[in-house]
DNA sequence: AACGCGGGGTA
DNA sequence: TACCCAGCGTT
């Protein structure tokens, strides 16, 4: 049997139950391929449960406020998938009467859908004959074929779609695509994959030349940046705090905060206390400064690494357009300042 | 063509 | 720690 009836078999013996491979309503697929960009199934998974209950239609999701979305997608990560989520549903229910585009070309039009997720669509829902081209597939692909193109270059792409289309069986694009990807997931993983049991063991070259842990070539390094955040939750004779929206470019577009003091290196607790007695945020006389966790929070973004302290700022009075605890759980916040409030905060 | 963008799992 | 995950949009 050849590479892409192995992988067939291999798939249909061994596949998980996932809710989005039991329909082709391009809605409900392209929902989970928007999410499962760079992030897990078992991460993803109850998310998309979520936003099915909440927005069953690509109408609803469409008449939400972004807010909700957001909200929603708090904790998931990459918050520029969810704006364009949005985004797109209201393209799609107002201008095409909620219906998808039916094709590769024409997916690829629509905000957050690139060049994996229109294949994705394409495939899954209408069986189009586009090869899908994931981490995954470049892994699988590269050790089988013994291939030592750097996959963060820019030919890369375009080389591994091309051999991947060679690769799609007749009217089995759907099927084949699921396959190499659940085979990248599940057999094929990027550290000690067990060769020993693996059905394309006696002809991927990879193993044949003891360079699996070597292959896929990945030569791009990420170099991470460290930030140092003080949140100060301040509180007046009522318990409100204030919330500001993160509006300006960068991390955590439009998700909500505390005032936030950041500075350029490890600065001490009372420096720290120094600045936000300076600062005038409002206009209420500070009574009591209180550094929460004396232990500093480590939050690590791919290419942030976050150093957190979260002020209890006690002032007098009431606080202009102050917000209760129970209102604020409503906002999104990135996860980090959510764990902290819904663990610290009465 | 290179970079910014989350959070969590794995070795 | 370092790397990876059903990548995309911006510059």
């Amino acid at each position: 049997m050849n590479f892409s009836n192995t992988l067939i078999h291999w798939y249909l013996q061994n596949k998980r139950d996932l809710p989005w491979r039991n329909t082709v309503n391009p809605y409900q697929i392209w929902l989970s391929e928007i999410m499962l960009q760079q992030t897990r199934v078992a991460q993803g998974l109850p998310y998309f449960l979520k936003f099915i209950d909440r927005f069953p239609t690509v109408f609803d999701l469409a008449n939400a406020d972004e807010q909700e979305v957001l909200k929603l997608w708090q904790g998931l990560g990459y918050y520029s998938r969810a704006r364009n989520l949005h985004k797109t549903s209201q393209i799609v229910a107002l201008n095409f009467e909620g219906k998808f585009p039916d094709n590769y070309n024409d997916l690829l039009e629509l905000k957050g859908i690139g060049e994996y997720t229109a294949a994705a669509i394409a495939s899954f829902a209408y069986n189009e004959n586009v090869p899908v081209v994931d981490g995954n597939v470049f892994r699988v692909l590269s050790r089988y074929f013994n291939i030592e193109t750097d996959i963060a270059s820019s030919g890369a792409k375009k080389e591994f779609t091309a051999l991947a289309k060679e690769l799609l069986p007749d009217g089995k694009t759907n099927l084949f695509n699921q396959a190499i990807m659940e085979f990248g997931a599940l057999q094929c993983v990027p550290k000690n994959p067990n060769c020993e049991n693996c059905v394309l063991n006696s002809s991927c070259l990879a193993l044949k030349f003891k360079k699996v842990s070597d292959l896929p070539i990945k030569l791009k390094k990420t170099k991470v940046q460290k930030r140092f955040f003080n949140y100060l939750i301040f509180k007046d004779a009522i318990g409100n705090t204030i919330l500001q929206k993160r509006t300006q470019k960068g991390i955590w577009h439009n998700l909500y905060e505390f005032s936030l003091i950041e500075t350029l290196d490890e600065t001490s607790d009372l420096e720290v206390m120094e600045l936000i007695e300076r600062q005038n945020f409002i206009k209420n006389q500070i009574e009591n400064i209180k550094l929460l966790n004396p232990i500093k929070i480590n939050h690590k973004l791919s290419h942030q690494h976050l150093s957190v302290s979260f002020w209890e700022v006690q002032v007098e009075g009431k606080i202009e357009n102050g917000i209760d605890y129970k209102s604020a759980l409503n906002f999104p916040f990135p996860i980090v300042i959510y764990n902290f409030i819904s663990k610290n905060w009465k």
